[in-house]
RNA sequence: GUGAUUGUAGCUCAGUUGGUUAGAGCGCCUGAUUGUGGUUCAGGAGGUCGCCGGUUCGAGACCGGUCUUUCACCCCA
């Protein structure tokens, strides 16, 4: 047992159910990706790393994965590195290539690169996996798979309508009902911070105001003081921490905080319109809520804030974030090209499908029907059939030994093979085959024809 | 990256203050039953106790390291 082998910290196998059904949501999300007009690319699976390195904040850096230069790596090193023994230093001189880190970042890089190929507004999908070199946690792993879809080239407030529709339609269509879809808006969290004084703090204040819900209102103010942030400027913003309401109800309370700041003004504009459209348009299984807390995210949102949240039901993290991105390609050098993008985690979709037991039979299906081997003249006679049952889009498949039927009805049952047929001689002569129902139990004698209906 | 936590048969887990040959249930294999599985009965296989080292007459148990699991922080899907 010692010597069994295993896989690294943070990574999967998955057996072919668990293929089977991530295939049926990866499947899901394809065909509405399809609809919404975005069209699939791919790019490597690494990058180089100055590609990577630098776009995701001091923290991010530390969680790319670095590939190793190929060679005699170590010869072209400066001796003033190793003496230092600085891995910082060191890195860049013994590592230029990095495992991709998330979607967007290359998709920029895509953009500009090709951005001569690329017609405006540009809609993508893509369904890749990334790498973090992260502690892995409950959902969280070193190696998942993101399924993004992204606008580049289009500052119409239309295309963060279509993504709520787009959020709206993949889990109708997964018949996962009851998720809310969450919005916010930079623009609304640069107003508060302006209002409050402390524009500076930008991202202190929302990181600490993001976890609101999770550890409370007096550790947010704690957090807040311990960055700086005078308990003045807390008070003015007392109403965010109880602000409640429908979508509309908490924009007008917003209106009042933010009448002073141009930036918070144009945020509540914007998230007027869009939810102005959504109520006319209509969901179908989602709700659409305002979340003022919520500044989740990668720190180049500019505009609308997504993140969705499972049904109530399951205890579960986000399932699913995204956000606009006002100057999206400007770290590749192609200026004022905006983007707006969401993701769906397929993993937590994974999980929140199971627990509420949503997957459809027919995503799992295996093989329909098993045929009985008795021997060499007979594994013929059912090889001739199963061609036909293929043909006609049946998985079909001969027990490839003659073994002892037991063991042959055993496989059946294991493999949760729902028919089974028995041919030999005498349904030879006859041609025809023994039909058994392995859940009823129940056997019956019919033509080639009829079982290519039956099991049809 | 910081701080905890887990590891004994395919799976779920027992295993006394360190003391002979490490157990159970389920699963698996064989037979009862040579064209009829899921039930039943009888029998059987399977573990250098995550790995490496240390303490000891003696380690599954104690100590150190390492890998892995789970969790919190950071951050995030």
């Amino acid at each position: 047992m010692a010597q069994k082998p295993s896989i690294p910290k943070g990574t999967r196998d998955f057996s072919p159910i668990e293929v089977a059904k991530r295939s049926y949501i990866m499947n899901t999300i394809r065909t509405q990706f399809q609809h919404y007009g975005f069209q699939p690319i791919e790019t490597p699976s690494f990058e180089k790393s100055s590609t990577l390195m630098g776009k995701y904040g001091e923290e991010g850096d530390r969680l790319i994965f670095k590939i190793l230069n190929s060679g005699d790596y170590l010869s072209k090193v400066k001796d003033d590195a190793f003496a230092k023994a600085n891995s910082n230093a060191l890195t860049p001189q013994i590592s230029e290539k990095a495992l991709r880190y998330d979607l967007t970042v290359p998709f920029a890089r895509y953009v500009v690169q090709h951005r001569n190929d690329i017609v405006l507004p540009f809609k993508r999908s893509q369904m890749q996996l990334v790498w973090r070199a992260d502690n892995p946690q409950n959902n969280r792993y070193r190696e998942f798979c993101q399924c993004d879809a992204d606008v580049v080239g289009s500052d119409s407030l239309w295309q963060e309508v279509e993504f709520v529709q787009l959020y709206d339609a993949v889990f109708t269509a997964l018949k996962l009902e009851g998720v809310t879809i969450k919005m916010n808006n930079r623009k609304i969290l640069s107003g508060i911070a302006e209002v409050i004084g402390a524009s500076d703090k930008l991202i202190d204040f929302t990181v600490a105001l993001d976890k609101l819900d999770k550890i409370g209102k007096e550790k947010v103010i704690a957090e807040m003081l311990s960055k700086g942030i005078s308990e003045e400027a807390i008070k003015t913003v007392d109403p965010l921490f109880t602000i409640s309401g429908s979508f509309g109800d908490q924009l007008a309370t917003l209106k009042g905080l933010l009448a002073t700041s141009e930036t918070g003004m144009q945020g509540i504009e914007e998230l007027v319109f869009i939810n102005e459209a959504i109520e006319s348009l209509g969901l179908e299984s989602a709700t659409l809520q305002l979340d003022v807390t919520l500044a989740r995210g990668l720190n180049y949102y500019t505009g609308a804030i997504f993140e969705v949240a499972a049904p109530e039901a399951v205890k579960m993290g986000s399932i699913g974030g995204g956000g606009r991105y006002a100057d999206l390609t400007g770290i590749f050098g192609l200026k004022d090209v905006s983007g707006v993008g969401i993701s769906f985690g397929l993993d937590r979709i994974y999980n929140t499908i199971e627990q509420l037991d949503l997957f459809p039979e027919e995503a799992i299906e295996g093989i329909k029907v098993l045929f009985i081997n008795f021997g060499k003249e007979e594994a013929l006679y059912a090889m001739k059939a199963i061609k036909q049952l293929r043909s006609n889009g049946i998985t079909a498949v001969l027990y490839p030994d003659a073994a002892k039927m037991k063991k042959q009805m055993t496989y059946a049952n294991r493999r949760e093979i729902p028919f089974v047929i028995l041919a030999g001689g005498e349904e030879m002569e006859n041609k025809t085959f023994a039909l058994k129902d392995m859940v009823a139990g129940e056997q019956e004698t019919v033509t080639l024809d009829a079982l290519i209906e039956r099991l049809k």
